[in-house]
RNA sequence: GGGGGAUUAGCUCAGCUGGUUCAGAGCAUCUGCCUUACAAGCAGAGGGUCACUGGUUCGAACCCAGUAUCCCCCACCA
């Protein structure tokens, strides 16, 4: 045989990909006599490279995918690309720099041909590196977020959504992202826990209502310098701030009127330090009595609560930050520095002036933002909103009610909290990488949102009753929409939903079936999907949402590029094989948890690979002589049975979304009972020919093993499909049915009757090791047993898998003998020369001393009264069974060691 | 601060409605084997107070309460 002992996947794996774009299998379209079966691919950022995240979701999606596929449904995978925006226009904006342009120094136009350069160059990479992984993608489908088609699809819902009165224009308070230079909206901020500084600072009062005021602000800390503040104190209101550099904005100073310690300070002003400027003291039950000096400094334009406070009060804003975080010329004071810088030097200037009680630790949190990981700084701002309330709702009920699955369901709480605690969603980003917010103004200041200029220009006429108006005369709101904007139409989208509701793909291909996205964009995405499917088809976008976990090293830390704990993933294809990989990634990822990703789980899959290989290598090199007589019939009969199990076991581990399970089922199908088993029970004499039935049935289970493996392991099983058997030019296993089981007569039977067998082989093989016999040296079994017909019938594999030359039955075994006990059978081995007695002994009195305890604690269980009334008559029966059993093993040990 | 989840073998995890699937799986470990498919392998073995403390029950890994530890999500006390 020339067969390689090792498979090597490789050459492999780029064949068959090809054969199967060539042969059009992964191809989708409306097709009445089948079920459609459709995925939509998270779409990866355009510009991105594979990572171990992305191999396992996109595992998770081509098994789901394939094994519809050979369902015979009409598999439909949607790839695509998303574009972005503020991650991309990042990378182009670094890209720019190291060629030394400033995006400042470029028009919209210039930067966005920049963009499209870079992501004519870099895009699309991370779709050809997910063939390699085997996906079965449509790619004839291929969809970028922002080309013409989902474009169009984006802007008539924004101008759909603003004509029904859900998306409006407004000054509010956003999370302003310094870096990017872009509002952010509230899902894009992440919290972090920091060791940050409380600053003490000293406001000057100046009109205090009493003169001899006793008030004392907190006690200092500092004992030596007490008598100092004492004095001071009396003059000065201390208020507590983790942001010094901002009380060039103050417009008050806030205590609560029910705190004694500054009833006397109503009407009283106090003033800025180091700025000088006057502000009033006003009263607010906002303020936390015990938190801080009780005092609060009043910053409407840098906080969202001040804000609040300052609306409240009637104060004005006086924003004193740059778009780039920088001090803007309202401070006066460090005009030009960046806020930290200006935070620093505030608290040294304050210290100077006397002005800084003190500085204590405090552990605090500060946003920041998930794509540029800068400080988030609050900010009033004119932005675009989208009401949210209205939408969540429904978007809520579908999943409460499980029209929408989640899995692991315990994702249901989370989604639940954030459905019902949802607020508006900023929707307008101070991009250029995105679409361009289709609003236009007008010279009177106001504006029109119309799906195009031309449209935008009718709508302006009709308003201001100036038919002199030109398309000059209106100018489109400069900025774009966040990404998400585009990505939460992407079911609907992707079938051209938007632009014709009522076309074939759409009608036929949505609602899809199952999405596998990871639970950091639950909220992101897949919950306001559901709102736009819910919205614009009335149904919703998918049925299952699988959430995956995180991909982590084997120190349960997360993937990065600084720690360098990442394998790339090509490498390890190229490794270790797609197939591999694949298997490796799935044997240890159930729903919702994290894998932590070790090297030996790929290895684990190679080896597997390598395991199915050579049982295939072993199976074609057998020799059929049709003259044999077919004598296999026990171990066909039950390998059937156990096939069968499987396959019912792998459809619901499928049903529930147990892709880890459903893996492991056919792992140990066939490594264990098709290999280790089975292969070894029909296996014929070294360059001895095999029965032709026995042939038959065994290529017929490979081949059934190929299919079940087949959405794990595309490449391999489509090799071992065609190396097995003379193919047609279409017969792939890709296309191949997906197993039906049937059950097979007496299968509980034919199960358990071997296992009795295969228990005796084992028996044989224990003593073999314990003997130090090596595994084919001849031996004599002398069976003691009431049930001589089972070891009559596995006559044949008792034998061939023990190496037993002779079988015999006797009422007691033979002097010099080792023996083992199954049930109340005794078996004995005939050994001159390896006997221990006294060590045979030790070990039978073992075994009955612990048959005896089992015994009588099943017969006090048996004994108590309350048990025998209230347990089921089926518990109760076991209960007796096992009692019985217990009994008859005790005396083949009693026997057995009188026998000795 | 609010909410959710977890804790079972060295590791990663199953264990559905309380009782033979009840203490499991894979990996790892140990012992012996290069036995003509595979050493990327074969045969066998060991390993757990089911986090802790109580309770309910004839019976608890499973139900209840409390404790501890860990994880996740949400959150505007300066």
């Amino acid at each position: 045989m020339s067969l390689a002992t090792t498979y090597s996947p490789t050459d492999v794996e780029a064949k068959w990909y090809q054969r199967w774009q060539e042969q059009g299998f992964f191809k989708a379209k409306p097709n009445p006599k089948k079920k459609p079966y459709t995925v939509v691919i998270p779409p990866p950022n355009v510009t991105g490279v594979l990572h171990m995240g992305h191999m396992l979701n996109n595992t998770i999606q081509d098994v789901l995918v394939r094994r519809a596929r050979m369902q015979g449904k009409e598999a439909c995978w949607v790839p695509g690309t998303d574009h972005a925006s503020i991650a991309t226009e990042a990378k182009v904006v670094a890209l720019l720099k190291e060629q030394g342009i400033n995006k400042t120094d470029l028009t919209r136009e210039q930067f966005l041909s920049h963009a499209f350069e870079w992501k004519d160059k870099y895009g699309g990479i991370i779709l050809e590196q997910l063939k390699q992984l085997g996906a079965s993608c449509d790619w004839d489908r291929t969809r970028f977020t922002m080309e013409p088609d989902l474009t169009d699809a984006v802007l008539r819902v924004f101008v759909d959504l603003y004509n029904k009165g859900l998306i409006y224009r407004g000054v509010r308070m956003v999370n302003w992202d310094p870096e990017g230079r872009t509002a952010i909206s509230d899902e894009e901020v992440i919290a972090k826990d920091v060791q940050a500084k409380m600053y003490y600072l000293r406001y000057e009062i100046i009109e205090p209502r009493t003169q001899n005021s006793e008030f004392r602000s907190l006690e200092t800390e500092n004992a030596g310098q007490a008598s100092e503040f004492s004095v001071l104190n009396s003059k000065f209101l201390t208020v507590a701030t983790s942001r010094p550099e901002t009380i060039m904005a103050d417009v008050a100073v806030a205590v609560n009127p029910n705190d004694p310690r500054y009833a006397h300070l109503a009407g009283a002003q106090v003033r800025i330090p180091l700025l000088g400027r006057e502000i009033p003291v006003i009263f607010d039950e906002y303020v936390s009595v015990d938190f801080g000096t009780g005092a609060l400094k009043v910053t409407p334009a840098h906080d969202l609560n001040d804000y609040e406070l300052g609306v409240k009060h009637n104060l004005p804003v006086i924003d004193i930050l740059a778009d780039n975080g920088m001090l803007n010329e309202k401070a006066i004071l460090y005009v030009g520095q960046d806020r930290f810088a200006a935070r620093k030097q505030i608290a040294k200037d304050l210290q100077e002036a006397g002005l800084l009680e003190k500085i204590e630790e405090y552990a605090s949190i500060v946003q920041t933002s998930e794509r540029t990981k800068a400080v988030i700084e609050p900010k009033l701002s004119l932005q675009w909103f989208m009401k949210m309330e209205q939408m969540a709702k429904p978007a809520l009920d579908v999943v409460e009610n499980d029209t929408v699955r989640l899995h692991p369901p315990k994702f249901k709480n989370m989604y639940r909290a954030w459905m019902e605690n949802v607020r508006d969603w900023c929707i307008s980003r101070q991009l250029w990488w995105g679409q361009q917010i289709p609003a236009y103004y007008l010279p009177d200041g106001t504006f029109v949102v119309a799906l195009t200029a031309e449209d935008a220009l009718q709508q302006a006429i009709a308003q201001t009753g100036n038919a002199d108006l030109q398309l000059s005369d209106l100018r489109q709101d400069e900025d774009v929409l966040d990404t998400w904007f585009s990505s939460w139409l992407w079911p609907i989208s992707v079938f051209d939903g938007f632009k014709d509701p009522d076309n074939a793909d759409i009608n036929y291909f949505y609602p899809t079936n199952d999405l596998v996205t990871g639970p950091d964009i639950l909220f992101f995405w897949v919950a306001r999907m559901i709102m736009a499917g819910l919205e614009y088809r009335q149904e919703v976008p998918f049925k299952n949402v699988y959430l995956t976990g995180i991909v982590r090293d084997a120190q349960g830390r997360k993937m990065s590029k600084q720690l360098g704990n990442s394998p790339d993933p090509l490498d390890l294809i190229a490794q270790y094989g797609a197939d591999g990989v694949r298997t490796g990634m799935l044997f240890s990822a159930p729903a919702g948890n994290d894998l932590l990703y070790d090297v030996k789980l790929v290895e684990q899959g190679r080896n597997f690979s390598n395991k199915l290989w050579n049982a295939f290598r072993l199976v074609k090199g057998w020799e059929a002589d049709a003259a044999l007589p077919f004598v296999n019939e026990k171990a066909v009969t039950w390998f059937n049975a156990k096939l069968q199990a499987a396959i019912v076991e792998m459809d619901d581990h499928f049903e529930k979304f147990r892709m880890s399970d459903a893996l492991m089922t056919i792992y140990k199908l066939v490594w264990d009972d098709f290999c280790a088993q089975y292969l070894e029970m029909v296996k014929p004499t070294y360059q001895h020919p095999i029965d032709a039935e026995t042939l038959r049935h065994t290529t017929a289970y490979l081949e059934t093993l190929l299919k079940l493996l087949h959405p794990f392991m595309p490449f391999i099983t489509e090799e071992l499909w065609h190396e097995l058997a003379e193919r047609g030019p279409r017969d792939y296993v890709t296309v191949a049915p997906w197993p039906r089981a049937t059950a097979p007569a007496n299968s509980a039977e034919t199960l358990a009757s071997m296992d009795k067998a295969l228990a005796i082989v084992a028996g044989i093989r224990t003593v073999r090791n314990q003997k130090n016999l090596g595994p084919n040296k001849p031996l004599a079994l002398v069976a003691k047993t009431d049930d001589s017909q089972l070891l009559t019938d596995y006559d044949g594999i008792v034998r061939k898998l023990g190496s037993i030359s002779e079988v015999s039955f006797a009422d007691a075994g033979p002097a010099a003998s080792v023996s083992f006990v199954l049930g109340g059978s005794e078996f004995f081995i005939p050994l001159e020369g390896h006997i221990d007695l006294d060590a045979e002994r030790a070990r039978l009195e073992k075994e009955l001393e612990y048959a005896q305890g089992f015994r009588d604690s099943v017969q006090k269980k048996l004994g108590n009264e309350k048990f025998a009334q209230n347990a089921k008559p089926e518990v109760l029966e076991k209960e007796r069974q096992k009692l019985a059993d217990a009994e008859a093993k005790i005396a083949a040990l009693e026997q057995a060691l009188k026998g000795l």
